[in-house]
DNA sequence: TATGAATGAGCTTTCATTCAT
DNA sequence: AATGAATGAAAGCTCATTCAT
């Protein structure tokens, strides 16, 4: 039992040392080897540990979706109010720190690859339901936010929740595609502004 | 002599033929022997008209923005009014045939490759420049949406304009994530009354 | 019967042509391409004058061969003793222009490909038939300094004759090897002094 | 842990074994696949202590100086007296038996590729010290001889040193070109007579 | 358990040669 | 006769995976 306890969590310390150069070279061009050197192990001993190169990917998704869990959660629990909680959403998913943008840019792979081949729906799918909760969560706060009157009643909650959630993906995008002229401090701000209504010229 | 040929147009055409694979399999996934199949073409042909795998995709990338300034063109043309102008660029950057499908893996994986290595950058620089006019675009719509009171004063365009570009990408992202769940007819619907506060609360 | 003439002629300068990118390339590494370029024609030109890269090599042997015989044929047929002309002929032979480094170097590399296959054999005779001769004219040129008393009756003239010629090879060698320390001209005149024992201790 | 290799033996190794090939073949129509098969290992293998397949032939140019410092050292160091020692470097110079065959055809490419390219040099660098040193070793018993009354004083030693070790290299290119009528025995023999003066005419 | 030596499938790229014009 | 477009065989090189130690 603690045997299979240290090979998991040995498992889990490869797969994060991996993210990193999987984010730099990609999947394909990244070798053993080179998760090996990041890990500081002998590349046989990291075949003692997964039993193909994909498996490591598999972990890696697992581990991926456990960081972006835990910083929603976070981010998530310590608000009450909806419409803050809406807020402090936008805000947790639009701060892209340098460990964000590796995780964003192998998220973004796994994405292609899943894709691109069913047999990659399992590492998707962890990720798959992140977003579904953060769509359904995100719809109740719309809810809340149509009987404070901030919507109108006819908003149709899910979709607008699918959005909402949907563009933070694209917005990341756009702004690791051109950081020098994105200014994402901005947009989230305006973003936020937008969302909540806070602007709507009639009162 | 020899047959002739127009060399420029051979290369656009086997670019056209590569997209398709090159969104199946990955630019690395996918062999010169794959793109040569798709051209009709034997391997050393291919090879006559690109000196690299990498050169195909450079060529494949002008033509991706052909593409999309052609598509993004063509609908903004036959509108005049700003609101419905803004209206068809949304529908427009939301419909998402197969053929986008294949463009979109496609510039998302340039994405990727642009992220990684800075010699890349040329490749998605048309496209930065598309991102950039539709952004400017939008930001005048908007203009025009405050003068109309449609939006406060204060909404900072820039900002928002890039916001809602940057969103189309994460809203084809998540469409084709999971096309089972995500309804994107529904989304769109949803974002362009949201967006032009067809459905504001208040009168 | 002129067409014959003609095409003859083409073989030959293209052959010409080719021997100074043969030279600097080495016949593998030089493409058809090359050669045509050299000769200012387009590649499928020269495949009508020769049915294969090989038989390009074999007519610049025979045009190596007839260089060569030139160059000497013109040195010995101007002098008439046997004792000047064997000093014209180690003069002639350590002559090293542009040229003739191009002419040995092909030389050389035809040396090595008669030697790992028999079917370059007859791309050397003609070379060895010169050899052969120069070696003859040496040997008789040493019969006559015997005669004078300038060597030892019992010298084995064709031995010596043989080894003289084969020595200019490796002076050249030589001194292409290493033009900045090997003083060509200071051995050469070293070396007919030695060879003509001008420079005998008794007399 | 894996099998203990001494990595640098190996690789001299598969040099070892890839000269023959490399003779036989020339360098570039030797394939690693020939090469690996002469040393009994997969291709694969080739590639785990050689980078490149020039950085093979730059061990190979070591191991082929090795071979002849060694084979000179050898012959010279049993020897004492000057004229005897030259006698036995001429003996040793020419004694060409297959395995000297191949270090020849090799020397004699990488002479070949030495002219052509400059990124070759350091892999003559070796072979050039090794003639620096015999020119030099050969200059001394001149030198020797002229003290004993078998040259004349005014003999340049150097240059005629350079050219009887250059001469070595022309009669071995000489017999190895027609080794049915290129008498070596007799011509070595000839060679020593003729230089050390044996068969001086007058006493 | 930990390691790196060994391997061959598979890829990109080159180029002699053919052939349609 | 002259040309270059077309082609596939063949070679260098990489790397996931296996295995002996």
């Amino acid at each position: 039992m603690p045997r299979i306890v240290d090979r998991d969590k040995k498992r889990s310390e490869i797969a994060q040392k991996a993210i990193e150069v999987l984010a730099k070279r990609g999947f394909q061009a990244t070798t053993i080897q080179d998760i090996a050197d990041a890990a500081g192990l002998g590349k046989g001993t990291v075949y003692h540990y997964f039993k193909t190169k994909e498996e490591i990917l598999s972990v890696v998704s697992e581990e991926i979706f456990h960081e972006m869990e835990r910083s929603f959660g976070a981010a998530l629990l310590r608000i009450d109010k909806p419409m803050e909680k809406l807020s402090a959403l936008i805000e947790e998913a639009l701060h892209v720190t340098e460990d964000v943008e590796h995780l964003f840019i192998v998220y973004t792979e796994l994405w292609l690859m899943n894709i691109r081949e069913d047999k990659y729906n399992d590492y998707m799918s962890f990720i798959k339901n992140l977003h579904n909760d953060l769509k359904n969560l995100t719809a109740k706060m719309i809810d809340e936010g149509k009987k404070q009157g901030l919507w109108d009643k006819d908003t149709d909650s899910d979709a607008l929740a699918a959005y909402l959630v949907a563009s933070f993906d694209g917005v990341v995008v756009h702004y690791m595609m051109d950081k020098g002229n994105f200014d994402i401090r901005r947009v989230t701000k305006e973003f936020i502004r937008f969302v909540l209504r806070q602007g709507k010229p009639e009162r």
